[in-house]
Order: structure tokens, then C-alpha cells, then sequence
DNA sequence: GTGAAAGCGCTAACAT
DNA sequence: ATGTTAGCGCTTTCAC
């Protein structure tokens, strides 16, 4: 028994003495090369079973845990995902973020996730610390980045998701759905219901303005009128929500409709509107959007948009999977389309 | 000019063309040695002016970005920080995530999200992947891990943070508060209303569950009375917080005081309460936990207990970061305390 | 099926 | 201030 004197390395001037446990020591400990340690963990079906066994036992006496960054530095595999989200304080996104993770987890990937701020700069700075990292595989919300940005995400050659959005042209592949045509399904069946007047209260993100401007040509499309527009900061808060409302109401907004950008915001315009005796749907109808968790369990439950935000998820998961591996991905575009559901608000 | 033939290996055999940049490349461009690439980007000043400005030009006209996984396998510093979370979809925890991340980002690190899903079998699961990245640090949610877990992350001799409780005995350093002492807190200020009934509903996770039993025993000890009980499955949600409060309704509570185990179960409380025509306060007082953006602004304004979860992931970052470099970081447990914030609904 | 050898792209002594 | 050298801990041909 001499695994005592284990950990000298071959070479006479080790920087640290290294105590650690690296394949080199478990392959000893075995009785077998360095390179039949690696495919045991790797490969394990080249490997004859007698000396899987022996490696197995070794690894789990040594407790040895495999260093990625060796291993992704030898094999240019890091093994890693990056995912670039603009909040992970937004829940909108986080049943996306969640679903992805998951889905890459089971195959052996770990997720780097970075936050963009909702800001293109901040992006392209998140994108370059992401990539020094050498990520397998990019996942993205939203079609809009930075020049610079595109040309790097370009340049590393891996496969790219861009999610949320649709767009003809995506870097690589995108799942989503089309802003547009949520605004203006949400117009139609408002204006279906002949409402006196009509706003709409959206944060400032590229998406949520790209479905308010929708939403506000369809109306008057329909002839509903002028849509008495609100913004807030990107993200969503029922704070807001109440002020956007408190700011309709004192702009003369006191019957009609309100699209609003999220379901947060719904919230807040509706309870704001309670606030001020004004009853939903009756007085002031409230149409969320997201169809987050508690969208059906709000008094009254809220009419919103439902996106399957687990499938979006689990579909760019699948999409990068298949690609790292280059197995065919059918789809450079893929829309999972959206749902207005009706209940009770509007 | 002859960097048209850059890329080439000094080895007869390499094993791809490489046609990638690298360190090695930007030196031949720049006239130097490699080392002094390298220098040049970790410590600029012991490079002499003109040189860098040599180096950096080459740099710029590469597009070059430095290989993080080679680096950190050279110097033993991932420049990786690991965080491990119950859940990315509850909001509570993601402004800690949020102050951590950028917190060390500023310092040049990142951050590699997990998730345990508040189970310790798939924190330990977890916790296993990420060390395999060979994270500088490491960041951990609550005081309870498995016991094998516990060893591996000894194991890693890394700095870690416990964060959202507070214990004598941290791994290495925690930053928390007392849950005990919250549930004490709330009975206090409610047993002193002088309500009819007490009511708790917790999410079944560790710290909730302390402060339910905390409450419970407190109002007990106070005079109150036995408190009802309920509890939701991990995480939180406003239907949750409806049943439950169904649930208690039907149990006969119609009037008395119910603590909950987070906002948003508060809200669901306070929803299905109204619904059945109870008046918030005056019928049924509500307490939430978390102070989340939106608790002050439901309707009735939610009394709730307020922790500084932005200052837990700056100070969590903070004692990282010290830690990784050595220097002195005091106090080994710290207690950021809470706050009880009385408004409308209790 | 297994081993030997040569790197992956970088950093860190050690010289100069 | 800069270059030289020897690895970091793995994976991957290529032999046998």
C-alpha cells in the first residue's frame, strides 16, 4: 500500500506540489494509463469491463472530480452553454431560462448566464466575457444586437439560438414568435368588444414596443381611435403599473381598454383602477400579457397572452443540442405562435 | 508583411490547422515574446508603455479573445465564481443573485448559475458539475446541505458563502438573518393587534418552515393560541396563496391574522380573501415575507418583513472576493437582520 | 483494448 | 522590461 507517495509529478521543478487529485493519480492507482482513465470516463464502451471496474473503484476511493477546463482545453469542448438573458429578475423569462437549463443539464452541458441590462452596449460587453469562456453553444433573447456583437457571436463559429422574437433572418436559428401579430390580435378582439377607448401601457424593450406600436395601428385600423400610449422603464413592476394607470386616469382614461406589456403591469393597472372605484372589466377592461403563474388566479383573473414559454426554452435547448453534434436541425425559424386567452379582466 | 502565414504551430503534428487567434499569434504580430502578451493583458504595468501600446494594436487588428479555460488551467484562477440557488423563478432570490453577480463581474469574474430546485440530493448533483469548472469561489442559498455535499465543498478549498440564514457554524462565512427571530417578530407585532386568530402559511422549504414553527410557538407562548397551519408545495405563487387561504376559510377562519411564508402568497391571501367578500385588514391581516417591489403597492398596501437582499449578495460577493485573494475579511458570520415594515393589510 | 506521445492555449518562475 | 522554459490536467491520434 503505497498510495502515500502519490501526487509527485514526473517533472523535477512542479510549480505547486498538487496535492489534487488528477487523472494521472487515479490511472496509477489503477494500474492503467492516463489516456484508458479518460476514455473510461468519456468512452466508456472502448473500454474492457474488467478494467472499467478498476478505474470505477479508483475514481470513487480517490473521490477524483474531472477538471473541464483541462478536459476543454484538450478536447476544444468546453462542455458549456452560455445563455445572455436581459433580467434574470423578470419571470417572464425565467420559466425559459429554466426549462433550457434543464434540458442541456441532462446532457452532460452547464449553463453560463449572463445579463444584458436590456441594453445592446451591455450585451455586446456580456458576449465577449461569455465567449472567452468557450461556450459550445450561445442562447440569446431577442433579434436585436449590436453590430460589433453580431460579428463576434459570428466569428466563434458555434451554433446560436436567438428566442423571443421571429425574424426571417437570424444569425442561426431562432424560436419565437411575431410582436406584431400579438398587438394586433389583441386589437382585434378589443375592438370586438366595442370599447369606448382604447391605451396601451408597454415598458421600453424592443419587443414590448415593437406589440404596443402594433396594437395601436390595428385599433385605428379598425377605427377605435387614437390609443393613448404609456411606457415605463424596461422590465415590468406593478408599481408602475399603478402609475401608468394613475397617469391614464388623469389624462381622461376612465372607460375603456389597456394592453399592457406584462402581466406585472396588469396587475398594477388593475388594482389601480380598483383603487380608484373604477371596476374591471366593467369600467376598465385590462388585457396582461405572458400568462405568468398567477395571470388566472388575480380578482378578476386576467385576460392575457399566453407564450409556452417552457416549450421556447426547451426547443432552443433541442436546436443547439442537435447542432453541436452537427445533427440536422430541420428549422432556421421556428414559430411557436402565442394565444390570446380570454378570462375575466377583459 | 508576412502575417499571412501566422497560425502555423511550432510542432510538426498539430492536430487541427488552429486558425483561431491566440495568444501565441498576437505576440508574432506584436514582435514579442508570448509571456509578454500575456503581461500585457493581466499586469499591465510591469510592461513598458510602448510595448503595450504594440501589443494592444496587434490585439485590436485580431479581434484577439484571450482562452479563459486556458488561463484558468495555467494559473489555477477560473476566474469563475459559482452560485447555487433553489430557484431562478422565484423573485426573493433574484436581486441577491442579481448585486452578487455584478458585484464580482466589476472585479472581472463570472458568475455559473445552478439550481437545486430546494432539494439537497440535486444541490449535492449540482454542486459536483460546478466544481468540476474549478470555480475560485463559491456561493450557496441556506445553511442545510447533504452531508457528502458538505465534504465536497470542503474538499474544494475554496472560499464559499452561505447566504439567506444564519448559523455559528458556516462552512466558511455566512451572510444571513435569523429566521427564528423573524417568526418572532411577526407574532410580536400581531399578537399586540389583538386579533381573534392566527393563521400561518408557509412554503415547505427549510427557512420557511423555521418561521412558521418560529410564529407558531411564539403566538402560542403569547397567548395567542393554537395557530392554523398550511402549507404549499416549495417556491411561490399567488394560486398557492389563494387555496390556502380557501383552505383556511373552510377550517372556520374568518377573522383573525395570517403570516405567509412569502409576498406572493401574501397576495394570493389577500386576492382570495376579497373574492369572498372578507375586508383586508378589518376581517383578515396579512403578512408577507420579502418585501418584494410590488408589496407596496397591492391594495391594501402589504404590511411584510423587509430584508436587504441586494446588500446579502454585495456583502456575499464582497467576502468572496476578498477571500480569493487572501486578504482579511472579518467576521465570519455576518447578520444583516430584517425589518418588520407595517402598512396596511396588518 | 491499451499505452505513448504530443499537444490544447495559456501562466509563472527563472534568467537575462 | 522581456524572453525562455516548463508545465496546468486533460484528450487524441497513432502504434501495438
Amino acid at each position: 500500500m503505497d498510495e502515500v507517495r502519490r501526487g509527485r509529478r514526473k517533472a523535477a521543478r512542479a510549480r505547486r506540489p498538487s496535492a489534487a487529485v488528477t487523472l494521472e493519480s487515479v490511472a496509477e492507482r489503477a494500474g492503467v494509463a492516463p489516456a484508458t482513465v479518460s476514455r473510461a470516463l468519456n468512452h466508456p464502451h472502448k473500454v474492457a469491463a474488467e478494467t472499467l471496474a478498476r478505474v470505477n473503484a479508483a475514481i470513487a476511493q480517490t473521490g477524483y472530480l474531472p477538471n473541464l477546463l483541462a478536459g476543454g482545453l484538450a478536447s476544444s469542448r468546453s462542455r458549456l452553454f452560455a445563455a445572455i438573458v436581459p433580467s434574470i429578475a423578470n419571470l417572464v423569462y425565467a420559466e425559459t431560462i429554466q426549462s433550457f437549463t434543464r434540458r442541456v443539464r441532462e446532457k452532460g452541458y452547464q449553463v453560463l448566464l449572463g445579463e444584458s441590462g436590456y441594453d445592446l452596449r451591455t450585451e455586446e460587453d456580456v458576449v465577449t466575457a461569455v465567449l472567452g469562456r468557450r461556450p459550445d453553444a450561445i442562447f440569446l433573447i431577442g433579434i436585436n444586437h449590436a453590430l460589433d456583437c453580431r460579428r463576434k457571436l459570428l466569428a466563434a463559429k458555434i451554433p446560436i439560438v436567438e428566442t423571443w422574437d421571429i425574424t426571417p433572418t437570424p444569425l442561426d436559428v431562432v424560436v419565437g414568435y411575431d410582436h406584431d401579430k400579438v398587438g394586433q390580435a389583441v386589437a382585434e378582439y378589443l375592438t370586438g368588444r366595442g370599447h369606448a377607448a382604447f391605451a396601451c401601457v408597454a415598458a421600453s424593450d424592443a419587443r414590448a414596443l415593437k406589440r404596443q406600436a402594433a396594437f395601436a395601428a390595428e385599433v385605428e385600423r379598425r377605427g377605435g381611435g387614437a390609443v393613448l400610449l404609456e411606457t415605463t422603464l424596461p422590465g415590468s413592476s406593478l408599481e408602475w403599473g399603478r402609475q401608468r394607470m394613475a397617469s391614464l386616469v388623469e389624462r381622461g382614461f376612465v372607460r375603456g381598454a389597456v394592453f399592457c406589456s406584462s402581466d406585472m403591469l396588469g396587475l398594477g393597472v388593475m388594482i389601480e383602477a380598483q383603487a380608484r372605484g373604477l371596476r374591471v372589466p366593467e369600467d376598465v377592461a385590462v388585457v396582461g400579457f405572458g400568462d405568468l403563474d398567477f395571470a388566472a388566479h388575480t380578482h378578476p383573473a386576467m385576460t392575457t397572452v399566453k407564450i409556452d414559454r417552457t416549450l421556447m426554452g426547451a426547443t432552443a435547448a433541442d436546436a443547439l443540442l442537435a447542432r453541436v453534434v452537427d445533427q440536422p436541425w430541420p428549422d432556421a425559424v421556428v414559430d411557436l405562435g402565442f394565444s390570446v386567452v380570454v378570462r375575466a379582466s377583459a
